[in-house]
DNA sequence: TTATTTATGTAATATTATCTCACATCACTT
DNA sequence: AAGTGATGTGAGATAATATTACATAAATAA
């Protein structure tokens, strides 16, 4: 949940460099709701490290030519698959773990 | 050893926000050795989870009344010891799968 | 084809963040 | 008493970020 990788921390400048697009893309990838950064209390942007690989998946279908709206729908059914992963891999550790007397 | 607790992506600003320090602390303890961020181009100091971990740490040893010199001397030895845990753990993964024939 | 929309760049201006350096202070330690 | 350690605060300079607007080429739709 709140690990390193979700912790909104990094500011916008480090993200561009990490991902090598430009602050314009990054802060339109957001207003075409494709991911939501925090943000401080002065109104500063603030990215986790998730939020970078999203981008990096975002650079990678743009440049297959794919719009915004379409990698947006991608990343929601992303996100649907991640979350029945976890759900998945809960179910086997209550299998294993939860329900066992001791 | 490029995991996102290494990467040193976070700001100063974040950082105190993280640890509950003031800027002036944070720079005061890499003044005295006590960890050593990353920096920009043009200077900006830049932070690890791992570094606000052990600003954490000093932080604590700090309320305790324990000095800085002799802080640094205990991280040191933390170092120490998490790199013998760390060859501990390469050896094991080697003894089981390393030299394995397939 | 013409009109729209998408995706991006760039410029302007304002605000916030950070840097370094210096000086002050207070609590300890010599 | 003098020195050292730890921190606050202020000044001045530079860098980073925010928002808004205008421009535009390419893609899509009408």
């Amino acid at each position: 949940m709140s690990s390193y990788k979700e912790k909104k921390v990094i500011s916008i400048g480090i993200v561009s460099e990490l991902t090598g697009l430009s602050l314009r893309k990054i802060r339109y990838y957001e207003e075409r709701g494709l991911l939501s950064p925090g943000r401080t209390e002065k109104g500063g942007r603030k990215y986790s490290f998730s939020d970078v690989e999203t981008l990096m998946k975002i650079a990678e279908r743009r440049e297959e030519g794919v719009q915004t709206a379409e990698i947006k729908k991608e990343l929601v059914k992303d996100i649907r698959r991640q979350k029945v992963r976890d759900e998945m891999i809960k179910g086997q550790l209550n299998a294993q773990f939860g329900l066992r007397k001791r």
